[in-house]
RNA sequence: UGGGGUGUGGUGUAAUUGGUAGCACGACAGAUUCUGACUCUGUUAGUUGGGGUUCGAGUCCCUACACCCCAACCA
């Protein structure tokens, strides 16, 4: 794509294709304007650690930094920064790799920061020869109280001072295995009495014998975050670096390096990392979540990951639409999560054919109706779309409405099936409650008797009735049966992060975020693919379940509920 | 208590750089409806507080306050 976005036809109107930048995209042209910056074009990069599946979190940087090459003609990049193998697992480094391709992403480059541990070893002993960086023999505490703290300065390291020659033969050591784990560290000499604690000598190799997913037992020597990343970026001819908010104190550290090192110096830009209400965003808590079981999987429809969003039937255009709308700034704000599900519902809307499904079956018998008549009506597939065509349903004596679909004690604007009342069968007739029959010793409801009017088949309606409710229905004879899993959000308080004393995020889960149901769904469902999306009418969007659903015995996930105005009404008292 | 950031309706995000505070979502009201969905119309509500400069301040100055990040050999 190109550089179509600067439009100058010097309106203060925004034309109706117009986005506003963000602030990250101004900047950008800024720096495009100026005369240093020639024909490059733009470079960023998606540097996700493989230490956990990609969340929502992450499709925003996602969508930002991809987005971003697309819209100025540049490139991005997806490397893994990959420089802790303790954390790190090939498991993660392919499920990410499919999550960005499934959010519509297609990388330029496909790197790791483990691709450049030569080069970046080289550069830790040119910092050495140039005497800005020394081998440190302090431990971790040690370290730690040398360091000082917020307001107090910290203390030169004791091995501040050895020579470039003792430097040299004990990094080469470090590097040869001589030394424990956690005996010395490689520093940047800097500052210790920096306000920034971040250019305080910071570390800039670790010696850790752990097998690495790429470079297996190669190296002994594992490079810090801010010693591999900057590098990485310039190596790579990143232009604009684009990382969240709490990296910013870490700039004039990525700054340095650059500087010292006399490499290529990308930009980097820092944005708010976004929150989600009834949500946590930790790849910690997440990781938690799934060890200790709490869902079932990374991928559980509950998970904001990426995998479980896609389990749970969000498409990948919703996502887009969603990171599109939220906007990007450098202010730490909370999305209501309501804005991703209206996202996923107005995508929906528009592709996903609906279908009738009754999740809690209550029997219905017409007993005017001939005994062993079926007719096929029409139902339109989508009318959003119609092209999509209609179907055929068939129709007979006995049927299942939705519990929720009658009451025997109805409010005033109750208008589904109460007692003697009336109420069209989408597509069919309109009927109307004659009696209740119930289990005699429960007295729950086991059966419903209505009478139907014949005049008023759908289509064919010559009544001229008019009724104010619209229930939907499945055929019993022809009913498929169905496992329904209706999840509700996993957490029930809107910030389940801000704990309170004594409490933890895992105290606010949602007992009722998964609730497993044996439904009822229309016949022409026996073929639903794995993935396949549907509106279930009136009730909301479901998909067919990619790892259990079976031919013949479909499982279904809730996406989202359709807006329910009526609940709403209800729950506020005004029924 | 040091440093770095950030404050615009309920939420998110703009404001041509000092010139009518706009857009989206939500909420509310209504229209429409064989999905209490969708769609459509309307209403609602905001510059963190206090000073100052100016004809004019969200924007500049001073001051106060609030919130976020930083003391891993994590990223």
């Amino acid at each position: 794509m190109s550089t179509s976005e600067h439009h100058d036809d010097g309106s203060n109107e925004p034309s109706s294709t117009e986005r506003v930048l963000n602030f990250i995209e101004t900047e950008i042209e800024k720096d495009r304007a100026k005369p240093t910056w020639g024909n490059r074009s733009l470079h960023t990069r998606f540097p996700p650690e493989p230490n956990g599946y990609l969340h929502i979190g992450h499709a925003k940087s996602i969508c930002l930094n991809f987005g971003l090459a697309q819209r100025y003609g540049g490139k991005c990049n997806l490397r893994f920064d990959d420089t802790n193998p303790a954390k790190e697992e090939q498991e993660y480094v392919d499920s990410i790799m499919e999550d960005v391709r499934w959010l519509g992403f297609q990388w330029d480059g496909l790197y790791y920061a483990s691709d450049y541990f030569d080069q970046l070893y080289l550069w830790a002993e040119q910092l050495i020869m140039a005497g800005k960086a020394f081998v440190c023999d302090l431990n971790a505490e040690e370290m730690r109280q040398y360091r000082g703290t917020l307001t107090e300065p910290g203390k030169n390291s004791p091995y501040r001072d050895r020579s470039v020659e003792e430097n040299l033969k004990l990094f080469r050591e470090m590097r040869d295995g001589k030394y424990p784990d956690g005996a010395r560290t490689l520093r940047a000499k800097i500052d210790m009495s920096s306000p920034n604690l971040n250019l305080r000598d910071p570390v800039m190799y670790r010696i850790l014998r752990a097998h690495h997913h790429r470079t297996g037992n190669k190296w002994l020597i594992y490079p810090m975050y801010d010693w591999a990343h900057g590098q990485s970026d310039s190596v790579e001819g990143i232009t604009h670096s684009i990382c969240t908010l709490e990296f910013e104190n870490h700039r004039p550290l990525y700054d340095w390096f650059c500087v010292n090192l006399g490499i290529y110096h990308p930009r980097q830009m820092e944005f708010a990392r976004l929150n989600l209400t009834y949500t946590v965003m930790s790849k910690r808590k997440l990781l938690q979540l799934v060890q200790e079981k709490h869902v079932q999987s990374w991928d559980d429809p509950r998970m904001p990951t990426i995998s479980g969003l896609r389990r749970r039937g969000y498409t990948p255009e919703s996502i887009r639409a969603f990171c599109e709308k939220i906007g990007v700034a450098r202010f730490n704000s909370m999305i209501d999560v309501t804005v991703l599900e209206n996202s996923i519902r107005e995508h929906l809307n528009k592709i996903a054919p609906r279908v009738m499904a009754v999740l809690r079956p209550i029997k219905v018998v017409l007993t005017n109706y001939p005994d062993g008549q079926v007719e096929y009506l029409e139902a339109i597939n989508n009318p959003e779309d119609p092209g999509a065509g209609s179907r055929k349903i068939p129709f007979s004596r006995e049927f299942y409405i939705e519990e929720d679909d009658f009451r025997e004690d109805a409010p005033s604007k109750y208008f589904r099936l109460k007692p003697g009342g009336e109420v069209r069968l989408r597509y069919a007739y309109i009927i109307k409650c004659e009696k209740v029959v119930k289990d005699p010793n429960t007295g729950a409801i086991t059966e419903l008797h209505c009478t139907y009017d014949p005049q008023t088949r759908s289509g064919s309606d010559t009544s001229n009735r008019k009724v104010k409710g619209t229930i939907h229905w499945v055929p019993a004879t022809h009913a498929l049966d169905a496992e329904v899993r209706v999840y509700d959000r996993l957490f029930s308080t809107e910030e389940p992060d801000a704990a309170e004393a004594g409490k933890t995020f895992l105290d606010y889960m949602n007992p009722k975020s998964l609730e497993v149901v044996h439904a009822k769904v229309e016949p022409c469902l026996t073929e639903a693919p794995a993935g396949a999306r549907y509106q279930f009418e009136r009730l909301g969007y479901f998909c067919v379940d990619v790892k259990d659903s079976k031919p013949g015995k479909p499982v279904f996930n809730r996406t989202v509920t359709l807006r329910d105005t009526w609940a709403k009404l209800e729950a506020r008292g005004d029924s």
